[in-house]
Parts: C-alpha cells; structure tokens; sequence
DNA sequence: ATCGGGCTGTGATTTCTGTCACATTGTGAG
DNA sequence: CTCACAATGTGACAGAAATCACAGCCCGAT
C-alpha cells in the first residue's frame, strides 16, 4: 500500500526516514493495539481502517474518547513516546487497520529536522485535544438521549455513511451506559422520526 | 519579581528573548483572565498565584478542568497560539496572579531554536493532557460522592494546605452540581470522620 | 424445519442527583 | 447589640439512569 499519499504533507527526506524505520503492521478487527499500562515502543500512524481510542476502569467499564481513521495518529502515544512512558488508554481496531509504527527513539530527532512532522504532531494534539473537550463538555452537561444522539452523529460523519452497524450493547459499552438505557432511548428517538431501527443497524433520518 | 527562578530550566538565550518580547500582567482575584471564544494574541506563563480553567456551557453552566500554578502554563494557549486560534476555555484568576504573557508569533521561532522551550511545551501538553484523563476518568465512572472526594484532595494537593477555603456554592459551580447535593455529601463525609465542616472552610483528616 | 444463542423490547424497582421550600446559623456593618 | 445577608442543614419530591426479570424475535448451524 502506497502510504505516501495518506500523508502527502511529508517532506522527502522524512519519508525516506520513516521508509528505512518505520514497520507497517496489520491488526485484525477487535484486535486490541494498546493496553493500559503497556510501554510504548512506538507511534502508530494509522494508513487504513478505524482506531478506537478508549480509556478502562477497573471494574470492565469502558468509556469512548475517539477514534482515529487514516491519516490521523495517536497522540497519546506520541506524547508518551516523547518521554518513553507507558499508555493511559486502550487503543481497539475497529475495523481491519493497518498502521505505520514509527520508533520512539525517532521522535525527538523528527521533530527537530522536519518542519512537516513537527506540524503534523502539533496539529494532532491539537484536534485530540479539541476532541476531549468536546467529550467532557457532553458528558458534564448533558444527558444520555443527547449525548447518545452526538455519538450516532459522530459515528456516522466518521464512516461518511448514514447507517451505522452496532449493536446496543456495543453503544451501552462506549458510552459507559446499559443496554436496557440505550434501547429505551433509541425507540424514544424513532418516535420522534430521528432513526430507524433494524437488528445489528441504526439508520439516521 | 523575578521570574527567571521560576523557571530555571529555562536556557540564556530564551530567557533574553522572552525577557524582551513578553509582558508581565496582574489579574486580581477572581479576574477573568480569558473567556471562551476570544481571540488569542499570547500564552500565559503563571509567575504566582492560581489560575482555574474550566469550559463553560450556554446555560451558565461550568465545568472545572484544572488549576495552573506558578511554573506552569495554558497548554490550551499554546496549541490554539500556533494556529493564532480563538479560546475554547475559560481562565480566572482564583488569587491575585501574576503572568507572562508571550506573543503568540514567537511561538514557532522559540520552538525551532531553544530545545528547553521545546520541552517546556512538550511537558506542558503531556501534563495538561494526563489532567483531561484523569477529569474523565472521574465524570465517566464515578459518582458524584467520589468526584468530590477526588476535588478536595486535588485541591488540598495544590495549595499544599488541609484546609479548603471555598462555600459549598463555589465546590457545587466546580463540578456543574447543585449546592444541596454537596452539601449533604459533605456531612456523610464527615460523618465518616473523613473532613471537618467550617463555615467557608473544610478540613481535611 | 428447528434449535439455540445473540439481539431487542418492556415493566418494575431502586439509587443517585437535581430542585424546591424553608429553617437555622454565623458574621460583619452599622 | 441587632439587623441583614450569606452560608449551611434538611425534608419532600421529581426525573434520569442502572438493574433485574423476562418475553419475543431474528438468524445461522445442524
């Protein structure tokens, strides 16, 4: 796969770097990438398919942050990488995905030759960023129908199609909810002509 | 007052620069300092006092992210800063405070030729970023019992004394509840033997 | 075709939190 | 001292969400 035109904003001699020391990997769907607590060896840059980006309690309770498609990377893992340190978050492939894992001994060096890379890590931290803020301005001011209705949208506009294949549970689990919540408040939201349901699929109106 | 000791690892050359270009600036207690929306011109390094940034809803509703104490800078300033973007934060003066405030376009020049700059803003975002994890981590799986626990102890961590000076008011603002719901968390606490209650103050045990 | 297991729908109940109403207490200004 | 006001205590109630219990449904494997 020609990974050079996912990320067309490289200069010529970082691509030649990442080339010689970058390893392409594949992960199947639902393989886990990252686990908490794990060392950070690398950062991934994702050239196909969708990262989840979630973080684990203790007691199983998920809670969604974002998800990363082509082109994106994982500055949580950038961020670590600077410093060698372990991961805070789970990192799922949604989909089969296939990433770019650039060493962390690179990072520093990268950062300081190539202007491109340099803002292409800014501009990461700064769409995650922005993205965190947006999860915490939900869940602190809003309630599960709104907060459900935000997370169909964002799923929706990420995969650019108006169905979304999930089941409930699957919903419940990124939001840190229950099943049961989840079903009440779709049916309510079908009432009220937003969707349309169907076993494993959710259609938006 | 002099500033250089508050950041010590910062190296000649930076410190001659900033010491140029940079603005000191006061902010009484309770000062809005930067409010959401607005346009960002420089980055805040905080020389004394305490700054509180939170994220504000329509509704009049707050929500507290964290505090910045001396040495520390709005890693939101920061990121918006090298896109010369608008804020999506507030920051209030919690004491009396003063800052310094560097423009915004010396950002990627200090960047590119002061390697302590450069990890002066790669910590910043590391920390900033762990802070958000840490704020979900909260809201998402834990009750409002818990998160204020969490709150007093953060609090006492920072100012470094046992004693809280806020109004059950102020706590409830903090974490977008009602004053009644904290009130009564309180006295369970202290029912507990875990706090002392005070007019305007908590002791912690 | 039918069996079984994963989805989905729905009621009943409980817990947590927010809201309203009002009593009590502490404190500083005059 | 006392008056006004802010801070705190508390009961009653409402609504959101979690949990339990179970029924029906769809679909693929046999």
């Amino acid at each position: 796969m020609n990974w050079k035109e996912i990320f067309p904003q490289f200069e010529p001699g970082l691509i030649e770097i990442i080339e010689k020391e970058a390893v392409q990997k594949s992960f199947k769907a639902d393989e886990i990438i990252m686990r908490t607590g794990q060392y950070i060896k690398s950062t991934a840059l994702v050239l196909q398919g969708q990262i989840k980006i979630y973080r684990e309690n203790q007691d199983g309770g998920e809670f969604l942050m974002y998800y990363l498609g082509p082109g994106q990377a994982c500055a949580v893992s950038m961020i670590c990488a600077l410093q060698s340190e372990t991961s805070e978050i789970m990192a799922k492939a949604e989909e089969d995905t296939e990433v770019l894992m650039v060493p962390v001994q690179l990072m520093d060096d990268l950062m300081n030759k190539y202007k491109s890379w340099y803002q292409f890590v800014i501009q990461t931290y700064r769409s995650r960023f922005d993205e965190l803020l947006s999860v915490i301005d939900n869940i602190a001011f809003h309630n599960m129908d709104e907060r459900l209705e935000f997370y169909l949208k964002r799923h929706a506009d990420k995969s650019g199609k108006k169905s979304i294949e999930l089941s409930h549970q699957q919903i419940a689990d990124d939001l840190n909810s229950s099943r049961e919540v989840i079903s009440r408040l779709l049916k309510k939201m079908e009432q009220r002509n937003r969707v349309k349901l169907h076993r494993n699929m959710i259609e938006l109106l």
